[in-house]
DNA sequence: TAATATTCTTGATATAGATCAAGATAAAAT
DNA sequence: ATTTTATCTTGATCTATATCAAGAATATTA
């Protein structure tokens, strides 16, 4: 957070309005230098959006037309099959992002929903931005490039956890990768998340904490 | 395939020369352009390499020094467990890539080996001249990320497949998106690929085949 | 062409996890 | 504060898939 004795109401909503980029700038500036022109620059590509808690921010058969980079908050995406149940794909906290690439990159329409679990803070990104953004900043080329490495690291981790592992296993391994997401997220959605059902999560948490 | 009437023998050999990188320019020119020059220099970062069949590319424990290209032939990644059970995390047919992305991005140990299931002819990057390449043809940044993508994305579908749909329904749908491996896959490589014993594969074969 | 190894099939049985059901907490809304 | 709604727990059963076992078909090698 950017803090300080401010003098001038002035400089105080400049602070302000910057703030909305933080986690984004700390997060870009990871993985690559940006000067503070770049900054300003990157920050023009980027709707600041605010969502309550249940909205959506995506709906099953809309197009995907933004990234969403989370600021503040928590969003989840899901499918919902035949039987009306719900499967978690993704969660998403402070510094992550979200969407549905596919849709996003194809214009079809998205077999996702994507909504807020907590009131967030969002910074989206159209197709179009993008493609500016990365004729403008060249760098950021690099930027996702890392990001979709990282993230593709992280599902391939999940898929080979989710082919060969019981569901103890899984659930141990998600703690263990992730712990944010057990204590921020429900029970069932946890569940929802590891492809398993509510109850046999619950007695398997039982059954480890019985253990032990 | 490069072919027509060679009237000198020095032209054969040319040709045969660049037939090395053919199915890799093809697939680079898919996504972003490239000029002949640019060709003739981002050959120059790959190592060609021969793999006999069963031979290994990584072993377990072994840092992944390269990415390969595969331009003939077909790779497969998998890990072994504590019952020394294989499990097939994915394919590499023509035209794809293969890699420990984790190990080669970090330099930690493997924990995945890679072979050969046919005779294959690769080509091979190192990070060092991985990073080169993007230095010397920045565009390769772009090609590098739409690659992610389309796997990340591919994953990704594999995962939801994986934790809400029966053994018979993963198996249809990787038919569906991928005829190519259940044709030159043997039956119980697939069923490990699909995360289920060989013995359910055959029977639920059996049971697609009874009912049509 | 035999011999050896690999892959596939089929049956009998076991089990992890799903499903159905209902009560117990806990959180939100009025 | 009390009703309503969401979430979690526990028990009784069911089922898809694993495991164990052994023979049949197919490929590979000698």
């Amino acid at each position: 957070m950017a803090t300080g004795i401010l003098l001038f109401q002035s400089i105080t909503v400049i602070l302000y309005y910057n703030n909305m980029y933080e986690v984004l700038f700390e997060n870009v500036s990871k993985k690559i230098g940006l000067t503070k022109e770049e900054e300003q620059l990157l920050q023009t590509f980027f709707i600041p959006k605010k969502l309550r808690k249940k909205q959506y921010l995506l709906q099953e058969g809309d197009v995907s037309k933004y990234l969403a980079f989370v600021e503040k908050g928590m969003l989840r995406s899901y499918t919902v099959d035949e039987k009306g149940i719900e499967h978690i794909a993704e969660f998403a906290f402070e510094g992550w992002w979200m969407g549905d690439q596919f849709s996003f990159l194809t214009g079809e329409p998205s077999k996702y929903n994507i909504d807020a679990l907590e009131d967030s803070e969002l910074l989206l990104l159209t197709k179009q931005a993008e493609d500016q953004m990365l004729e403008k900043i060249p760098k950021m080329e690099r930027f996702f490039r890392l990001l979709l490495q990282n993230h593709l690291i992280a599902i391939q981790g999940r898929l080979a956890s989710s082919l060969s592992n019981t569901a103890e296993e899984k659930y141990n391994q998600l703690v263990q990768a992730c712990p944010t997401i057990p204590q921020r997220v429900p029970q069932h959605m946890l569940a929802s998340y590891l492809g398993i059902t509510p109850e046999t999560l619950s007695r398997l948490r039982k059954n480890i904490s019985l253990r032990k």
